[in-house]
DNA sequence: CTGAAAGCGCTTACAG
DNA sequence: CTGAAAGCGCTTACAG
């Protein structure tokens, strides 16, 4: 292995110089820079980051806690996050969801990590105590029922709702339903579920709409329940709060004769990708993955580089009419 | 922060004692051992995992280097090899794709993990002669054109379309169109692709069957063209070998009066959760992704601890019938 | 069965 | 602008 010893002895320096000339924390000749990054870069010398870690008590690397199941936003949320750590020169370390409050204890007491981005937060998420007591950098993506002294970012979800009504009201439509995320997200106590259901059920109301909301599984049994029960109210509009479900939705709309957007206007809150895949582009107010994911690690590095206060960070909510919304057949 | 000095002073013994109770790696008194790891858990010690790797040359972490593209697969295969990592008392590091090969030699040199699975492997993949040149364990999930000197595992696609023709040819079926992968995915040159693609060719001549495939993008328009070509050669079964069309594929041919399976039989290549998603349930040959990932995992870790020869490793592949094949009409 | 000590490869005050 | 040296927290021969 290729120490700083070695490039130092190269370069004819001492370790310290080589050390500064990769940090930049005093300044360096210009000549002695040259020759070290020669050095560098004819040796092929990578710092061992054990070494730099026990010295300077910085990993540089960032621990990202994700559920993994099969759900393409989760994908956007990791890959926007990965990326942006690459941006800021810091490693992803991954966890998954289900190793629980030890193992995030683990990985900062052990020093594998110097902060935590955590996806999936949950309304009475169990880990917030430890993360808290961790005293380390932490940002949630999502959003805890109350302030938890911890920073966090994620769409607004309420003023999400609100846009869809408002979106629909204007095209004169009356009376919506609302296809929600499966029951057991709600069980799970995902707090934008409720905020969703809540602004939809708020601006409805504000508007004078009828409206009814079901939850609704991925498959398409569920599916099927779901609209039987929704159709009863004769909506003219569908809000789709549900990715999985949403190509069986839309299936299952096709099947029963419901032109989309002729019979049905349907919104839907959805990745770019997942709007713009089927036969009818939809109307959506997209989930700002890759913003969120670039967010939290640019706050969990401002946290890393010099204390920060917490604070909570929502996105405004962008509509983007496509063609699955018409006005009120 | 708790250190092994700590732990020595609480428990009365050597910070080498305290290391080798952690290690098991020499005998240790029944006492010694219960006030050592009374102390840690009083302690709440965990050792520093830089500190422990500057010692050992050992960091006890896997380096996955996945696509992060929009694709349930790659999901299933982050999750099955996190979760065999863990099982492993392994942590894992993720890397994207498109941090190309720069990525991985600095990853290993810098000691940030001991070992490499890298997914999505092409045929003339551009890191396989960096892989090689490392020297340290690694195992390709994909397969390489020719043999590369490093361990692969992979379900055997070739085999795989064949179970896919077997299946269509017992049910009678004389005509059949393939629905494949993307064009891009062919132009980056996937292996499993070309693999899967002359299998059926194969298997569709000897059997004596028509046989016509398309590559098809993952949106309407191109799904409404690749039937449309496929669809002149009056197949009575489709194979699909694309995850991401499959739904568009469903809906098309809903949408063209065609039922599944009384018109038309529909064998994917697919993740059980898509294909036990829909209104009909699909008759699989599914990507073996939760074992692929737990051996990758186990077979670089065996290379961790004791060299091992390269090798490759096919698993075959199962047919899971279900309702959407049925015999030709 | 246990301890004392060297050494892993860095960073960072301290000194000039 | 640069160097010599202590120290980060472990592991592992060496010794008994």
């Amino acid at each position: 292995m290729v120490t700083i010893i070695d490039v130092a002895r190269a370069a004819g320096v001492a370790p310290s110089t080589v050390s500064y000339v990769l940090s930049g924390k005093r300044s360096i000749s210009p000549q002695t820079r040259r020759v070290v990054e020669q050095s560098i870069r004819k040796l092929g010398y990578h710092p061992h980051a054990g070494a730099r870690s026990l010295a300077s008590s910085r990993t540089n690397v960032l621990a990202l806690v994700a559920p993994l199941r099969e759900d393409l936003t989760v994908m956007d949320f990791v890959a926007a996050v990965a990326s942006a750590a690459r941006d800021h020169d810091q490693d992803l370390l991954l966890l998954t969801k289900d190793e629980g409050p030890t193992a995030l204890r683990r990985v900062i007491s052990s020093a594998l990590a110097d902060a935590l981005i955590v996806l999936d937060v949950e309304a009475a998420d169990t880990r917030l105590p430890t993360l808290l007591s961790l005293g380390r950098p932490v940002v949630l993506i999502g959003t805890p029922s109350q302030p938890t002294g911890l920073t966090s970012v994620d769409l607004d979800h309420a003023a999400a709702a609100e846009r869809c009504v408002e979106h629909l009201a204007d095209l004169g439509h009356r009376s919506i339903g609302m296809v929600g995320p499966a029951p057991a997200v709600y069980q799970r106590g995902v707090n934008s579920a409720f905020q969703f259901l809540r602004g939809l059920t708020d601006s409805a109301q504000a508007n004078g709409m009828l409206f009814r909301a079901r939850p609704c599984g991925h498959n398409y049994d569920a599916v099927r329940d779901c609209l039987d029960a929704l159709l009863r109210l004769e909506p003219t509009a569908l809000v789709v709060h549900n990715e999985s479900a949403l190509p069986i939705v839309l299936a299952e709309l096709h099947r029963r004769g419901l032109r989309v957007p002729v019979d049905m206007s349907v919104v839907a809150v959805c990745s770019d990708t997942a709007a713009t895949t089927g036969a009818v582009p939809l109307t959506t107010v997209s989930i700002p993955a890759a913003e969120l994911g670039t967010l939290a690690v640019e706050m969990v590095i401002r946290q890393i580089t010099g204390a920060m206060p917490p604070e909570t960070l929502l996105l405004p909510p962008q509509l983007t009419p496509r063609a699955s919304t018409a006005s009120r057949p």
